[in-house]
RNA sequence: CGGGGCGUAGCGCAGCCUGGUAGCGCACCUGCCUUGGGCGCAGGGGGUCGUGAGUUCGAAUCUCGCCGCCCCGACCA
């Protein structure tokens, strides 16, 4: 047998990672591109199976798609004072176009606030106008230092929400509705378990009042902020002036939300349910659900068996393997790396017999079906394999969280802790929502990863660090 | 930016120390054979050895410069 091209995950988890990325056929990294990917067919089609589970929803909830452009000029950035700190550092700038040096900078967006907010305030004038539901599609760039493909990369497709409302409270309700959303798509599509909460003041999106995220946990036990949701406040419009007259005719500043999820989800769906034998996609997400594979000896064999297969496929909307020069058993290798859900075999044995073969990705498990019975079956081993995935993910989400009571404790649990030797835990700890905290567990490399919205535990206690009264344990992890 | 490693065929690598006809595995092409978990056999194509200079009769190999990439750290909604 030959030598599996997948790093074992319990190896060397960063490189089991980067395997099952490569081996998947989802992406590449670009070389030619600091810190770049391209993002191949089979990453591809699964990035729009997403975009399609959330464009439906946001237009569900009176959500309109735009498009603002790529180029914003510097000065914007600027315009609202903890938004230029926190994103000053990892801008790429364009100074030079035309052949010409620019009067004042482009920068290239690493999200739209700014560009966004400019319009609002055209647009906006009464109470009337609102509220304003918006998202673009687009790719934004963030200058790090240190890339994963998909979980941080130079450059990133992603969705990014943006609403102007009447009132706080309005806008409190939509960040919390598109959190929902968020958790809904990566529970019910995705089939990984999230953790809604709020970001720490420290951890929140530069620029907002409040920060929501949902977390969900890798493998390794590590964090991943698979979505975020931000209570603006008045910030922005306060920024871009973004006034409008309310219904007792007084001018007020608009209250902004804003929201996103990216292309990171892909490489939180690979650290969620992928094996060492590569890629496991949920049905839901799955390009294609099922591959048959036919099998024969002969030339007699073969027009008998490839009819049949391609009938069969057509019936139950399954991609026929039919390629020529590949051994079946090369062909299962081939599908099984790149996550397919379930994959079929059809031989001279099975036309025989009136049966199929079929078998599970996730458990490996091979069955002998009636041809009859396929369609049916097939539904029913997706079903059955999405809410699996799901139980699995959650059941490791549960037996890796852990409670502490004390900063030492936590030290202990999360210290020895990398991406690569695995081993994460969600420690639940009553910890205060400052930067003595904040400075204290950055000591192992840890960070609070949110503020749960729903206490799952024992209520308020004392902060293990300050000592000062907090009303619930918080989440704290490592984290990509 | 600090520490470490590496640039040789599409991919993965050997050769370098000790200078003398550029090699191996996979992939690819052709033919035959095979096909129920990575078939086999035979033949074949593909390289300015990252780049520039130097030493030498002769450089993938020695010397110096430059460029790029990867890992660790710092950084990071």
């Amino acid at each position: 047998m030959a030598e599996s091209p997948i790093t074992p995950g319990a190896k060397d988890f960063a490189a089991w990672y980067q395997d099952v990325v490569l081996q998947g056929d989802l992406a590449e990294p670009a070389e030619i591109v600091k810190g770049c990917m391209v993002i191949k067919p089979n990453g591809y089609a699964v990035w729009e199976i997403l975009q399609r589970e959330l464009d439906t929803r946001f237009k569900a909830l009176g959500h309109q798609n735009v498009y603002f452009p790529l180029l914003i000029p510097e000065s914007f950035l600027k315009k609202e004072a903890e938004h230029v700190e926190g994103f000053s550092p990892e801008l790429a700038v364009v100074t030079i176009a035309g052949g010409k040096k620019l009067e004042e900078p482009y920068v290239i967006r690493p999200t739209s606030e700014t560009i966004i907010g400019h319009f609002f305030a055209k647009w906006i004038q009464s109470w009337r106008d609102l509220p304003v539901l918006m998202n673009q599609w687009a790719n934004v760039v963030r200058w790090e230092l240190r890339t994963r493909m998909f979980l941080r990369t130079t450059e990133f497709l992603w969705q990014e929400g943006h609403t102007a409302h009447a009132t706080h409270e309005e806008a409190v309700e939509e960040t919390l509705r598109m959190l929902d959303v968020y958790a809904e798509v990566a529970e019910d599509v995705m089939a990984m378990p999230v953790i809604r909460g709020r970001k720490t003041h420290g951890e929140k999106f530069a620029g907002a009042l409040h920060s929501y995220s949902i977390e969900a946990m890798m493998r390794n036990g590590l964090a991943l902020q698979a979505g975020t949701s931000h209570d603006l406040g008045q910030n922005f419009g306060k920024a871009f002036d973004v006034k409008f007259q309310n219904k007792e005719g007084q001018m007020d500043y608009v209250w902004q939300t804003s929201w996103g999820v990216s292309t990171r989800l892909i490489g939180g769906l690979v650290m969620s349910h992928s094996d060492d034998k590569g890629l496991v996609l949920p049905p839901k997400l799955a390009p294609n659900k099922a591959v048959l594979v036919p099998i024969y000896r002969k030339d007699e064999e073969k027009g008998p068996v490839l009819e049949a297969a391609h009938r069969i496929a057509k019936e139950i909307g399954a991609k026929v393997d039919d390629r020529e020069g590949q051994s079946p058993g090369a062909k299962f290798f081939h599908w099984e790396r790149r996550g397919v859900p379930v994959v079929l075999e059809l031989g001279p044995r099975d036309l025989a017999s009136g049966n199929i073969v079929m078998k599970r990705r996730d458990t490996g498990v091979k069955e002998i079906v009636p041809q009859s019975n396929v369609a049916s079956r097939l539904a029913e081993i997706l079903d059955a394999m999405q809410k699996d995935l799901f139980n699995a993910a959650k059941d490791r989400l549960k037996a890796n969280t852990v409670l502490a009571n004390s900063i030492e404790e936590v030290e202990a649990t999360l210290s020895d802790v990398t991406a690569e030797k695995g081993g994460g835990k969600f420690v639940m700890a009553h910890i205060a929502d400052n930067a003595a905290c904040d400075a204290r567990l950055k000591e192992f490399k840890a960070t609070i990863r949110n503020i749960p919205l729903r206490d799952e535990y024992d209520g308020g206690g004392k902060c293990i660090i300050t000592g000062e009264e907090v009303d619930r344990r918080v989440v704290v992890a490592k984290s990509y």
